[in-house]
Formats: structure tokens, sequence, C-alpha cells
DNA sequence: TTAAATACATGTCCAGGACAAACAAGTGGA
DNA sequence: TCCACTTGTTTGTCCTGGACATGTATTTAA
């Protein structure tokens, strides 16, 4: 309500574009050699100035080519378009209390009312529990806070909010959760191209949850060191975490690559978008199809052991 | 002591030595072109492969390089020689209690003892309380850490662990620390170029121990977003982190920029290893030169405007 | 000693070519 | 109907070598 027109909408560069969608420079300039899209202005030096409706329309793309479209399927298509073809995947099914708890999660966040989202969150957790409250209500609020975005109706700091509050409370029932520390030890991390936290953090919390003692090592660890430390660190099981911007053939070639390389005593767990309907490619390793999965992983690596070291005591 | 030799010593391609080094891959070849270092080998294709040797070599050189020095110094050194150079930057003044404490922390880590670890580090901060555990215990580990990681004597691996946990820690301490509520309200982030996560977690936590109403949006955000979210979330102070890998020159300029497109009424503290000694460059900026100095930073600010909100039941 | 002017150092951008790996579509067999 | 293989197309990443603005060092003038 102030004098604030010409604002962030100023066109950006090339190395501004790369940090803002994902999409590497080399990339972008050969979709416009290609495609003749995205066409940015030239400077007075003749470097590309891309205006921001362009910036947004390639943040719609990147979406779409991370839920499986190639970019001759989009790289035509103005932005109706692109927003129909994202509408016709986004088919979730969510009860219509989850929806209407999503929804009134995201206005808190729209109203920049961190702090009242942070409570709510914990409210929530406190209510239904660990396992619930991340399977019900975090994983939803991920996916809706995900599509608002694209569609241009969450900023990014209100994102960012989203981020830090979410990992404030995971992290906060992390470390309550610490001492369980029974078998399996699951080491927990990604590949060195996955930077998605927020995955690794719910699986984190999930299998403390179930009692078992995992392990995180964050994101983007590389692969030698993985098996190495897996190894030395007599773990039982090795999980990693697949966003939907892994490219899901990448993410299967290096799961069977990296299989071969760890020891075969160590089991190897993998979930995430990227590896959605991947579960026949994958040989010897547990694909773990959705979150509420991983109790009954962790159940059945129990059965199997008949280590039953669980509270022998309660 | 089983057979692992040829282990992650493989050559790597440019994408990962970028991933690694930080470098950019344009200035990798460029500085091939320019100085005859990095020399990598090539594959059958004509495409770079870098031996693990140079590789560690670019590591200590970016360290260097976040120091100040610059590349056409230190690109014809050998490892030798640039491990001196190192040497010559390090003189932190610490007491004899902390070189200890940190050399049996750093010590866990390379056991590969999470749990401890972080037992460890809760202990440290229930003896000394949140202020005097961030500023002697963990800041100097944070150094400690990253040179032994350009000595080579810590794997990747152990720096994650070392990051998750203090994570842990730090997020779970800011959770209890909430609800203190009082003013100046602070807004806490990093430009777009800065991903280092300690260092506002650090502040973050500092800020509510002080009695401070502080919000983090993470790292990364646009400029021109954080100038429009402080306004609209009316608050007082914007604080900024700039670890050492930030040019300070740009950091210097970016900050000066920033300065004059942000709210008068709205106070600009900036602080972190670029921006030593450049305090003189900086107008109409609080200069955080150390993390001892917030205390004083939000005791003057509070003087100055006479809000005295402070526990007036306690 | 400070300040302006000059020369040098350095990172980022550009164009356009090349190629392997990923994919789509078609084919043949169980 | 389903799977395994072949073939042609799509697509991202890498290459070279040139250009230039901006940041840093050095000299010159006040």
């Amino acid at each position: 309500m102030m004098l604030d027109f010409e604002d962030s909408q100023l066109p950006m560069r090339i190395a501004e574009v790369e940090r803002d969608t994902g999409l590497a420079k080399e990339t972008l300039r050969v979709w416009e050699r290609r495609y003749q899209f995205p066409k940015p202005e030239r400077d007075e030096l003749g470097e590309r100035l891309y205006p921001f409706t362009q910036v947004e329309q390639l943040r719609v793309i990147r979406r779409l080519l991370d839920n499986g479209f190639r970019p001759s399927k989009v790289l035509g298509k103005n932005l109706g378009q692109l927003h129909e073809m994202l509408d016709s995947i986004n088919q979730s099914h969510l009860t219509h209390e989850q929806t209407v708890r999503c929804a009134s999660l995201l206005k808190l966040l729209r109203l920049h009312r961190g702090a009242e989202l942070r409570q709510a969150l914990n409210h929530v957790f406190a209510r239904e529990g660990l396992r619930r409250f991340i399977i019900e209500t975090i994983a939803p609020l991920n996916k809706a806070v995900g599509d608002a975005w694209v569609r241009g109706e969450l900023t990014i700091p209100e994102e960012h909010l989203y981020t830090e509050q979410v990992q404030n409370v995971l992290r906060h029932a992390i470390q309550n959760q610490q001492g369980v520390d029974d078998r399996p030890n699951i080491l927990l991390t990604t590949f060195p191209d996955e930077a998605h936290q927020l995955g690794i953090l719910m699986v984190e919390a999930l299998c403390l949850a179930e009692g078992a003692n995992c392990l995180s090592l964050g994101t983007r660890l590389p692969i030698a060191d993985i098996a190495k430390y897996a190894q030395e660190g007599n773990f039982d099981v090795v999980a990693l975490s697949f966003s939907g911007a892994y490219p899901s053939q990448v993410a299967v070639r290096d799961l069977n690559q990296f299989r071969e390389r760890l020891d075969k005593n160590i089991e190897l767990w993998a979930g995430g978008q990227a590896l959605y309907r991947k579960e026949k490619r994958l040989h010897g390793i547990r694909v773990v199809s959705d979150l509420d999965h991983i109790q009954s992983l962790i159940k059945s690596w129990r059965d199997v052991r008949q280590v039953d070291t669980s509270r022998s005591v309660a």
C-alpha cells in the first residue's frame, strides 16, 4: 500500500536466474538456441537480461520437468497452458480435515505469522504424536507450499519462513527422541546432487519414533564416503532420499551402482518422488514408496533378524 | 583394514570439482589457461579429469582466497607452501581450556561418536548457558573443524556429522528460548550468494538469549525480498551474516546498496569474517565484529529507544 | 601523507560446435 | 499382453577462445 511499483520485477542476469530456478546457465543458453525460449533481452554489452515474467515461467517449467515432462513438451507453451499441465498432476488424495488444516497453516504463512505457525505446528504435534504429525500434516503441507510457490501465491521469504519453522520443530523433536538406541542402526543421507533437507529430516524423526537408532549426515554426501562410513560404523541400513528434482533415471543408475559398492550385509533403503514406480529396476534395494511404509520396514527388519531388543522392561 | 585401496581417490569431472571446491567451472578453466594450474588429465573425449591431489590443493587455495590472498599469489605454489601460508593466518587466541575442549570434541568426531558428541555439547550447554556455550565452544569449534578439514584431518562425513549435531543442539535451544518476545524485532538472514547456515543459527540463538524477538529466514534470500519483508513486518533491525567465503568487496558494495533500499527507520546490522576491518566503508551499518558484540548492540538499541520492555515482573 | 590516474589482475559472460546418455517408438518373440 | 531389444531423436554437459567490466596494485601529482 506504499510506493512500491518497479519492485523486484527488475530483469535478472543469467547467474541470478540459475540461482532462482536451479537451471544451469549452459542449459538456459542452449534452450534459447534450440527452442527460442527463454528469450531474454540484452544489455548494452550483449549480455542476457531475463524479464521477470520469463523467470516466473521458467519456475513452472522446472516444476513440470521434475514431474516427468520433457523439455520439448513444455518449452513452447505459454504460462496459462503450463499451469493447466501443473493442475493435471496435482491429484493428491487428502482428507477434508487435512485440506482444511493445510489451508489454515498456509494462511498463517501468508500473513507472516511465524511464531503462530510454529505454535500451531507444535500443537498438532502434541495432540497427534510425531508419527501422525509428520505423515498427515507436514508431508501434505510440504506439497501445498511447493504448489503455492509455483503458482505465485507464496513469496520466497514466506517459503523460507516455512522451512525454518518446520526445521525447528522437527529438530526439536529429534533431540527429544534420542536415547532409544535400538537396532537397526540406520545411516541417513542423500547423494551429492540432492539438496532437499526436509525429506531426510522427516525420515529421521520417523525412524527415531520407531525406536531405531538413526543417524543423519545431512544432504550432499559423496557416494564413496557413504559406503565407507556405513561399513566402518557397523550400520545395518543405509537410507537415501530423492526429491522430485532428482532425475529418476539417474537415481536408478546411481542406486544400482551404489548397491554394488555397498557391503552385502547392509540393507539399502531408498525413497522419494524420483523413485515413484521404479521398484522393478532397483535390485536388492528396498523402495520406500511412502512415509507410512517406514514403520513396517523397520518391523520386518527386526522380525527377520529376530532381534527383539525392544523395551523388554516395559 | 580391509580391501579398500583405489578408493575415493578416483579423478573427478569438472562438475564434481565445482561442487567439492565451490570454484565455478568457468573459473577452473580460465585458471588452467592463465596459470597452468590446475592441469587436469583428459579422458578419451578430451574432457577434464582432475586427479585427487589437485582437488585437494584447490581446497586449500579456496581457503586462502577466502582469507584475502589473491590468485596470482597462490596458484603457483605447491601443497607444502600453501599449508605454510594457511598456518600464517591461523593465529586464533584461545584459552588453554578452549583448546583442550576443542581437541576432545574433535576426537569424538574422528571416532564417529555422533551421539556422544551431541551429549558432550549438551553437557557444556547446560553447564555454561547458551551464550557462553556458543561464544566459547561452538564458535572456536567451527573454526577448528574448518581448519582440520582443509588439512585433510577430517573426512566429509565427519564434517557433515558435526554440522548436523550442532544444528540439532542449536535449534533445540532456539525452540526452548522462544516466547521472550521483547523488542528489538530482528530479522535474520543472508544474501543470495551466502549459504553458510551455522552463522545465522548462532546469532539467532544469541539474540533470543538476550530476550530479543529474532526471526530467521534461513540463507540465500533475494535482496529485494529482504527489504520488503522487513518493512511489512515492522522489524526494527535487519541482521545479515557473511562467511569468509563471501568476497569482502562484494559484501561491502551489496551492503551499502541495500542500506539505500532499506527503510531509514530500520537498523542494519552485519557481521562475519568477510567484514573484518571494513567498518569504515560501511555507512549507516552496524558492524558486528564479534559474536560477543551482539549483547551490547541489543542493549544500546534499547537504551537509545528507551524501550525498557524487559521483564518488569521479575 | 593523501588523492587521483594508470596499469594489471581476475571473474563472468558469449558463441557455436560436439558428443554421450536418456528417451521414444517401433520390432519381434514369449 | 507383456517384456527385451534396436534405432533414431532429444537433451544436458563439456569444449575452445575471445571479450570486457570491475577490483586491486602501482605510480604520479598535490
